[in-house]
DNA sequence: TCCTGTTTAACTCCAG
DNA sequence: CTGGAGTTAAACAGGA
C-alpha cells in the first residue's frame, strides 16, 4: 500500500517492537553490547519515525531493557568512560523472533535462577567473577521482581543466571545442546556469534580479546535494517535502506550471505508466517545456509521445546 | 538537572 | 474470549 514514491512511509512506524529494535542495535554492534545512548542513536539513525517523540519511546525502550530478561546489563570497566552500563542480549535468549515476526514474540524470555552450574565455563561468568560490581536493583540480581519465579538465592548478586530456564532445564550446562540450539542449526563457524548461546563477541571484546570483525557482519545480515558497519557509532548517518521496511520490499542484498550460497532471507514477517512456506519463495533447502538466518535458531523457550506437545520445529527447518 | 534504570500499572492487540 | 506480549505513562532512585 505504501507508495514507493518518495518519503512515503519512511516515517511510518517500523514493523519492529522495541525489543527487536534493541536487539537489532545490540547485534549490530561489534562487541554485541551498547550503552543506552547508542541504542537510541542506532534506532534514530535508521528509523526516521523515532526521531520524534523521543521522550516517549525512549522511556518505553528503557522499560523494555529493564523489564525483559533477554537484556542484560554489563557494567563498564573502569577504563571505559561513559554513562550508564552496556546492554547486551542474554546468552540464552537465542532467537527471540523465531516465529518470523519482529513485532511479537511467541513467548517472553524469562530467566529463572538456577545460577549455579552451567555458567562457569562462560566467559561472561569470568567477567562477572572478576569485575563484579554489585548493583542493587539490577535485573539479574533482583529476580524477585518477577512474581512468577521465587526469589533468587541472592548470593550471586547481579550475576546473570545464565542457562537457567524456567527451572525446566538448566540448559546445556555441560555438553548437551538441544536440537534447536543455534550451534546445531548453524554450524560451528558461527559459534562466535552465539556460541553456546553466548554473545561471545561482547564479552570477548570487553575482556580484551580480539573480536573478529566478520562476526558482526554475519549478525547484521539477520536484520534488514542493520548495516554491516556500525555507522551509528562512527557518527555517519546511514543512508538507511531508505524506507521500505523489510516485510514488503527487501533488497536482496544483505539478506544473503555470500559465504555459502543463498540462505534464508531475514525478512521480518509482519504477522504470522506460515512455517510451511518460506519467507522467500524459491528458497528452500536452507540446509546449507547455515548462515545467519537460522541463526535465529531458537533457544528461547525451553518450555516450548521441551513441552513435547507442539514440538515446535524451527521454522527454518521446515522450509522445504 | 539530566540521564540511566527500575517498577508498577493501565492500556491495546493478537494468537490460541 | 482470554492470556500474554508489547506499549505508554509515570513515579522514583541514584549517579554524573
Amino acid at each position: 500500500m505504501p507508495r514507493p514514491g518518495k518519503n512515503s512511509y519512511s516515517d511510518q512506524k517500523p514493523p519492529y517492537s522495541y525489543i527487536s529494535l534493541t536487539a537489532m542495535a545490540i547485534q549490530n554492534s561489534t562487541d554485541k553490547m551498547l550503552p543506552l545512548s547508542d541504542i537510541y542513536k542506532f534506532i534514530m539513525d535508521r528509523f526516521p519515525y523515532y526521531r520524534e517523540n523521543t521522550q516517549r519511546w525512549q522511556n518505553s525502550l528503557r522499560h523494555n531493557l529493564s523489564f525483559n530478561d533477554c537484556f542484560i546489563k554489563i557494567p563498564r570497566r573502569p577504563d571505559q568512560p561513559g554513562k550508564g552500563s552496556f546492554w547486551a542480549l542474554h546468552p540464552d535468549c537465542g532467537d527471540m523472533f523465531e516465529n518470523g515476526s519482529f513485532l511479537r514474540r511467541r513467548k517472553r524470555f524469562k530467566v529463572l535462577r538456577a545460577e549455579h552450574m552451567a555458567c562457569k565455563s562462560s566467559p561472561m561468568m569470568h567477567y562477572f567473577h572478576h569485575h563484579h560490581h554489585h548493583h542493587p536493583g539490577s535485573k539479574l540480581g533482583a529476580a524477585s521482581a518477577h512474581p512468577e519465579h521465587p526469589v533468587a538465592p541472592a548470593g550471586v548478586g547481579r550475576l546473570p543466571h545464565f542457562q537457567s530456564y524456567g527451572g525446566i532445564t538448566c540448559a546445556q550446562p555441560g555438553g548437551f545442546k538441544h536440537p534447536f540450539a543455534i550451534e546445531n542449526i548453524i554450524g560451528r563457524d558461527y559459534k562466535g556469534v552465539v556460541a553456546g548461546g553466548l554473545p561471545l563477541t561482547s564479552v570477548m571484546h570487553h575482556l580484551g580479546y580480539p573480536v573478529p570483525p566478520q562476526l558482526s557482519s554475519v549478525v547484521s545480515s539477520m536484520w534488514p535494517h542493520v548495516g554491516v558497519l556500525s555507522e551509528s557509532m562512527s557518527g555517519v548517518p546511514v543512508p538507511a535502506p531508505s524506507s521500505e521496511y523489510a516485510p514488503f520490499s527487501v533488497s536482496a542484498k544483505g539478506l544473503y550471505h555470500s559465504a555459502s550460497g543463498p540462505t534464508l532471507p531475514a525478512v521480518p514477517v509482519p504477522i504470522k508466517p506460515t512455517p510451511s512456506l518460506g519467507p522467500m519463495p524459491g528458497l528452500t533447502g536452507l540446509q546449507t545456509g547455515p548462515t545467519q538466518l537460522c541463526s535465529l535458531g531458537s533457544v528461547m523457550e525451553k518450555s516450548d521445546l521441551l513441552d513435547g506437545k507442539g514440538t515446535p520445529l524451527h521454522p527454518a527447518l521446515l522450509l522445504s
